[in-house]
DNA sequence: AATCACTGCAACCGCGAATGA
DNA sequence: TTCATTCGCGGTTGCAGTGAT
């Protein structure tokens, strides 16, 4: 016996939606709320639609304060280097981005942003081109201190690097594979240890600063809202990527467990902009990241990240290769 | 002008998770 | 604890619009 279908199908009006069905959604939400019950709202306010159809376009297109049109490049930004940390985690990368749907997301993603990032270079020249922009990427932060007030250089407009090209160095300087799951281990492991920005620890699975902190969940999925000991500085965990106040200054950062078996993070903004510059945790001690990656040994790391496949394919030849894969 | 290919996006589908009886 | 129901997510599809031939 198969599922039970959550609708009567063969009752329910698909496809587009008119105006005047928008119009009875909205009025009906707008005045008796969700009810936590989308299966009976449809019924309720007379529409003949599934009620996953009702919750889909409120969510993706009727509930107030929605984003449509153009992205922003510190969206991109913001999508690449929470998709090269958490992979198409979309829910996740959509409650950074104030205004927009996991589903605008990752059509975004899909039709324009991962085409935007392979179509910076011509098959013949990307490898060598990511290469160097990984290598240039990692010399940057051989130079930079790691402090809340540090500022945030390695990838600004003096940068030689544009932002395709950080984005795209992320990808495939990542294993994008790294999601929150595949990092749970890592953050369970109940290690103490002093890194950026300042002291804190890793305990069960959360990230606490100083000794004291008090943990709550903000919303019961990913996302953990975690209050310093003093009560001043929050911590915001979804999957792994973070946020923490310190002393006035918002500071984020991308926790990337699975590089060459070393914990890393990445200091960001607050607006989500990455500098680019992984603090690794080799032998137990806290240290820049290698400066001599060679060709090899990222195209070793590409190779093993499952869903980096749509960069290249080695055993193609240029002519052969599409620009990408899905 | 007709046809074809491509693009962008809204919507659907099926699955696993969460919830409650 | 089990089972049914509902929710939420990510992958996929369908189609209208647009540009190229």
């Amino acid at each position: 016996m198969g599922r039970a279908p959550c609708c009567d199908k063969a009752n329910v009006k698909k496809g587009p939606w008119s105006p005047e069905e928008d119009a009875k959604l909205k009025e009906y939400i707008d005045k008796y709320g969700t009810g936590g019950n989308w299966i009976a709202l449809p019924q309720k306010a007379g529409l003949k639609r599934c009620g996953k159809s009702c919750r889909l376009r409120w969510l993706n297109y009727l509930r107030p304060n929605i984003k449509h049109g153009e992205f922003t490049e510190n969206e991109d930004r913001i999508i690449c280097s929470l998709f090269a940390n958490i992979g198409s985690r979309w829910s996740i990368i959509a409650a950074q981005l104030p205004g927009r749907t996991d589903n605008d997301i990752k059509n975004y993603w899909n039709t324009k942003l991962k085409k935007k990032l392979m179509g910076i270079f011509p098959p013949s020249q990307r490898k060598a081109h990511q290469a160097a922009t990984l290598s240039s990427l990692l010399q940057t932060s051989s130079s930079s201190s790691i402090s809340p007030t540090s500022s945030y250089k390695g990838y600004n407009s003096a940068s030689s690097l544009t932002d395709l090209e950080f984005a795209s160095s992320l990808l495939s300087s990542n294993n994008c594979c790294t999601n929150a799951a595949a990092a749970a281990p890592v953050l369970q492991a109940q290690e103490n240890f002093v890194g950026p920005p300042q002291n804190y620890q890793i305990k069960d699975n959360l990230l606490m600063f100083g000794s004291e902190a008090s943990c709550s969940s903000s919303d019961g999925s990913s996302n953990n809202l975690i209050n310093h000991g003093n009560g001043e500085r929050e911590y915001e965990y979804g999957g792994n990527y973070g946020e923490v106040q310190m002393g006035g200054l918002q500071q984020s950062f991308l926790y990337n467990g699975n590089i060459d078996g070393n914990q890393r993070f990445m200091i960001s903004n607050g607006d989500g902009d990455v500098n680019g510059n992984w603090i690794q945790k080799q032998n137990g001690m806290w240290s820049d990241p290698p400066l001599d990656y060679g060709l090899e040994e990222i195209k070793q790391l590409i190779s093993t990240s499952n869903c980096n496949n749509f960069l290249f394919d080695e055993n193609k030849t240029d002519q052969e290769k599409p620009m990408m894969y899905y």
